[in-house]
DNA sequence: GTTGACGTTTACGTAAACGTCAACTATCTT
DNA sequence: AAGATAGTTGACGTTTACGTAAACGTCAAC
């Protein structure tokens, strides 16, 4: 039933670092129980970290995480909490489509730099230093 | 010939703060000329200008951006310039692809989350508060 | 009785790329 | 002469997500 999780245990399973979890406690997005000095996790509180880092792989800031977990908590608002989560969710989706597209637009950009600089590579090494070079530098020039 | 642009001139030009650019010369980017105080900047700055906004449109450090053009400075060992600058491109779009398929990841995960949100909020919409209320939070819970 | 593994706390450090003052200085305009 | 307008130089603040060090407790194993 009562399942309980050592800080280590829950840090190896999620490939996190003992740090990492005893930061998200201090940012008040866990608070496991004591025996002791020592935290117990319990199921719940696996329940939660698991959905912290579903949220930063998302993208989520943990302050944003902290609060749709906490409208979670609030246990009975939860139509609010599934509204917010779900608008949170929207917008950010919209910001990573955003990125791709900037990501993309980089990609080419990059792409075309490349093969303007194996260009002015392989003059450089086909000849000496004259106006070809030049050209070419200026080439590399305006698309790096 | 030598035309010369004032900070804001530049700034308005690429759209950038004045303390951007003044940032920049601070990290060694820029080395404009003086009038006295005033900066003073030439077509030269200029077009560094604009390969360091493109540099960070692709995502490079402020430290590779210097370094990239630090060699091309040296005016002479161009073709190190060309190898660096093109192995640090190669490098850059490996990253960029690899983010590119983290984003994907995130937008496909981020698209069910909000399914079975919306899901779960047209539940909360046609009935009270039952069994079928915990299991649509159990999938929320399970998916955000 | 000591070694090692694991735990605790407090608190400062880091990286990146600027933003935001504060307090001047210089020049142009009225 | 007084503003208005632009420019300057520090120096500190911001943000995010932890890392890292110091200094110590606890417990089982050898």
């Amino acid at each position: 039933m009562g399942d309980t999780y050592t800080i280590t245990d829950l840090a190896e399973e999620f490939r996190v670092t003992p740090r990492t979890i005893r930061f998200y406690e201090d940012k008040n997005l866990l608070h496991p129980e004591r025996q002791g000095l020592n935290r117990v996790y319990g199921r719940r509180d696996r329940a939660r970290l698991q959905l912290i880092l579903r949220g930063k792989r998302l993208g989520f800031s943990l302050a944003a995480i902290k609060e749709m977990l906490d409208l979670y908590d609030l246990g009975d608002g939860q139509v609010e909490q599934l509204r917010v989560t779900l608008r949170r969710s929207q917008e950010r989706l919209v910001e990573l489509e955003s990125q791709r597209r900037d990501i993309n637009e980089a990609i080419r950009e990059l792409k075309e730099g490349i093969v303007a600089l194996e260009k002015a590579l392989a003059d450089k090494g086909v000849n000496g230093h004259d106006r070809t070079d030049e050209r070419a530098a200026a080439r590399v020039k305006a698309t790096v």
